[in-house]
DNA sequence: CTCCTATGATTTACGACGCA
DNA sequence: CTGCGTCGTAAATCATAGGA
């Protein structure tokens, strides 16, 4: 038990970078609703689920998007374009 | 749902998220020491008298203002880490 | 290996709103 | 009307993962 104790407890502080499918799916939410970017708490969860990780974590992720992005938004603009693309491509069909 | 401040400015996207007004104080990290002390009322007691509350931050060099935010925030802290420990239980 | 930047988490400080 | 409570967040900072 201690053991295995032990190693969540180093399992949670050394960080690890979501997965590239996480990361698309928080990319897909946070530019398909880019005038208002704040998911609510069930839609925290169901990101959550989606993406194998915390809705903690998904509140994170957001908080950090955010203010990365209205930082410096001509660096996110090819990211930007991108993902309109994806979201006009799933949208006709 | 409103927060802090809504620009008014129709074609940047940003412009209707939620900005801190510019009359707030910038984030001043406390020192080891701050923090240590603040640890042990803490463990003391989750909540402040008024009396505690001036004491330590005369002691700290905190006002009570920023002493009583600190533990609102710890308080909000501590359902955090317990809210995390129960959802990764679930499994 | 050393730098350097990207990224996830944590720390201060509030605004909004609740309750007594 | 006061005054402290929670909740959700901004913004800065921390820590380190990862790549050149």
């Amino acid at each position: 038990v201690m053991i295995l104790r032990s190693r969540f407890l180093d399992a949670r502080r050394k960080r690890r970078n979501f997965s590239k499918q996480a990361t698309e799916i928080l990319n897909e939410y946070f530019y398909s609703h880019l005038s208002n970017p704040y998911p609510s708490e069930e839609a925290k969860e169901e990101l959550a689920k989606k993406c194998s990780i915390t809705v903690s974590q998904v509140s994170n992720w957001f908080g950090n998007k955010r203010i990365r992005y209205k930082k410096n938004i001509g660096k996110f603009q090819e990211e930007a374009n991108l993902y309109a693309a994806k979201t006009a491509v799933n949208a006709a069909h | 749902h409103k927060e802090e401040k809504p620009e008014l400015d129709p074609n940047n996207p940003v412009a209707n998220w939620i900005h801190a007004r510019s009359t707030r104080k910038k984030r001043c990290p406390y020192t080891k020491y701050q923090t240590l002390e603040l640890e042990k009322e803490f463990l003391f007691n989750m909540y402040l008298t008024r009396d505690r509350r001036y004491e330590v931050a005369r002691v700290l060099n905190l006002t009570e203002r920023q002493v009583k935010i600190w533990f609102q925030n710890r308080r909000m802290k501590m359902k955090k880490m317990n809210k995390d420990k129960s959802d990764s239980k679930e499994s």
